[in-house]
DNA sequence: CCCATTTAGGTTGATATCAACTAAAAAGAG
DNA sequence: CTCTTTTTAGTTGATATCAACCTAAATGGG
């Protein structure tokens, strides 16, 4: 029978696990936005995605995925539904024909312009069920997360 | 051309968006557990949900995805690799028969114990790069995000 | 110029995530 | 006890995530 890994360990985990905690909040989160944003058809990656694309100059996608911190070939996969849905278009850089730049079609930038409103809805919400302060305390020590992954 | 949505709107989501931070982190924390967790052939949701498992009474479904805030469906599908490799066990509760009851196999239960270690390095890690009281910190702010998508 | 190295992306295969729908068992109203 | 409702879980289809591997273009040493 061996019950060799106590249940203190579990409760351990559960109570302390970082990586738990917060991709549970991600879920949370992300479900939160995904039916705010049904309406339009986009999920909460996509809002972001489509998001990190409105810029003075058409970003690689390396740049993008850097944003995201999101693997490089999940924003490959990422990007084909977005596409298909003629929300975006994918070029060839000119000066470097191994990149490509990825930008806005008038379509992806109207859907856009109508899902700000409701993401600042929802996000108002969420910032107010947060006590004073939160918000940007937890902004911060998430960065902070991620900055000790970048080694 | 209609430029309509300015760019300052880009940056106000880039660092406000708590979706977007939050999941983020999520990616980032994932991939370096993920990493840690490569040697025993499991990713850091499964290490999550194998240690969820090990209780004095094996819980049903429903218990184990409301503690990982995870859709019931993703739960089902989560659990197929791990019952495939002998991991877990699915079995139909007696005495209700619509239950499932989730326990860990004696191969489950030893591979579990033999990754807390790993999980323990790994996290005392990261919680050293990050400033004092940061860690209970987050864990209270995130915790209070979850309970703002409980409604 | 030529070749090795580096850099930017793509492809494939496995798992993760959730909505919409379905099936079956339990609970509850009468 | 019967019928409706609720609860518990599974299935399907679409997208998300990443590792391992692959291709092509740019770079740099000679």
């Amino acid at each position: 029978m061996r019950k060799d890994l106590p249940f203190e360990t579990t409760i351990e985990v559960r109570d302390r696990c970082m990586c738990l905690q917060v991709n549970r909040a991600a879920r949370v989160i992300a479900r939160r936005f995904d039916e705010a944003f049904r309406p339009f058809g986009i999920s909460n990656g996509q809002f972001s995605l489509l998001m990190s694309l409105n810029r003075p100059h058409a970003p690689r996608m390396g740049d993008v995925a850097d944003l995201l911190a999101m693997d490089r070939t999940t924003l490959t996969a990422n990007l084909k539904p977005l596409e298909r849905r003629g929300l975006i278009m994918i070029a060839v850089d000119e000066t470097d024909r191994r990149s490509r730049r990825l930008s806005l079609t008038q379509a992806g930038h109207a859907l856009l312009k109508r899902a700000v409103p409701v993401w600042r809805a929802t996000h108002d919400a969420i910032d107010q069920t947060l006590k004073r302060g939160a918000p940007e305390r937890l902004r911060a020590d998430l960065e902070a997360l991620c900055a000790s992954g970048k080694g």
